[in-house]
DNA sequence: ACAAAAGTGTTCACTGTACACCCATGT
DNA sequence: ACATGGGTGTACAGTGAACACTTTTGT
């Protein structure tokens, strides 16, 4: 507190975060929502959020909410924006840092969402939600559409394994469009960096679709000279 | 203040805004920085930036600053990314959010210049700076890159005439590469966003190049659609 | 046998890129 | 006359988009 003062002396703001948490089912494109537990507006949709602490980085500390609301450690996690606008939350000046994270679905436990009350919607079904939410959650869509195309992230939202028809059913649902399969499956077969299994997923047709993962080492190497996803 | 309450008390934590200023010279991209005038590390090389006010939005902060120390109003501001480690600065804990801003170097006076210590610095000889701005300074490089390959921003930094050759050195300064001239002048003529003026700028060359200016309603009648530049 | 989803090639238009010469003018 | 930078066209390769039929297997 000594060193603080040699700057001028400023009215109290807090600094918070809030996360768009994405999932994604199988078919639709999903956001995490929780019913507000403090005033103002206290029963409504709201992304998960948190003020950052004095001896936490912004980051840390929008990991910390993460992992404190989800249970989930070491998730894909991206800045968005800054929130500044002097009178966005009604309780006072309140500076908030947006972050992004993706998820894969299966791995948020039940438990916890009863406990949190927090619930899944459609990306095309959002609530209403408190203060400048929405606007974040529209961005977080953007960025994600914009990142997508370009950087291996999408395999966040999927299991280990996963078949190209899911995949293509991410991609479909992130850009709210459909792409023709012959395409989809030569350019990104085309980048070398998934690896096919000797294994079928067989619940979702009776002909069956292979498995692939994601070869975190291929893509290193050819990461360098940027890769186009979409 | 009887408002914030409602939320816990947080330790004193200040929100700064650090501006990276950029001009063209007409021959190569240049960031505006100043002799940082206050402890710590007084009389080192920092980007322009202050404190954001209780009564101000962050944005208006941004503003602000770039108006005091620059003069200027109403030139092209973008937010970068928020700087929210716990020790990025030593004299306390102070978030900064980064902002880049696109000046028409001829705009800015040397009267102000001198007044605030500020020198233009070229984009590859910047001098050791304060803090983390060498990594801000960084990141605004590469986000002008992206953004100005698919947005109409690279005029911004131009005079509202300029010619072909002109606006290739800009993009040229901004990549740190070179075009072909033929493929360049077709490239943006196609895009139908310039307008060629019955005048020439004659002391840059014997036969003289012809002025364009940027037409900023054909653009927004084609920006739905999206443009590419480069 | 048939329904339902998986898998697979070819053609065409377009876009990006490489490349070289003439033009206008001030000295 | 010549030196300097401005302006212009063509050919080729690579990329993205459209498009339909066969395969597998559970019922």
């Amino acid at each position: 507190m000594a060193v603080i003062t040699e700057y001028k002396v400023h009215d109290q703001m807090l600094i918070a975060v809030d996360c768009i948490i994405f999932g994604f089912d199988g078919k639709n494109l999903k956001a995490l929502l929780v019913k507000r537990g403090i005033e103002p507006e206290l029963g409504k949709w709201s992304l998960m959020g948190g003020f950052v602490q004095k001896d936490e980085s912004v980051e840390a500390a929008a990991f910390r909410v993460l992992e404190v609301r989800t249970g989930l450690k070491d998730i894909y996690l991206e800045q968005l924006f800054v929130f500044g606008a002097m009178k966005r939350d009604p309780g006072g000046r309140v500076v908030s840092v947006a972050y992004f994270a993706l998820i894969n679905i299966d791995d948020y436990s039940f438990k916890l969402m009863r406990e949190h009350s927090a619930k899944w919607f459609d990306i095309k079904r959002i609530p209403p939600v408190i203060f400048d939410h929405k606007k974040m959650i529209l961005m977080a869509k953007e960025q994600l559409r914009q990142k997508v195309a370009n950087h291996p992230i999408g395999f966040e939202l999927l299991p280990e394994k996963f078949t190209l028809p899911q995949l293509q059913n991410l991609y479909e649902a992130i850009y709210e469009s459909t792409f023709d399969k012959r395409n989809f499956s030569r350019k990104i077969l085309s980048l070398h960096i998934l690896k096919k299994l000797d294994e079928k997923e067989k619940s979702l047709s009776k002909k069956g679709a292979f498995y692939y993962t994601f070869d975190h080492n291929k893509y290193k190497k050819l990461a360098k000279e940027g890769l186009k996803f979409i």
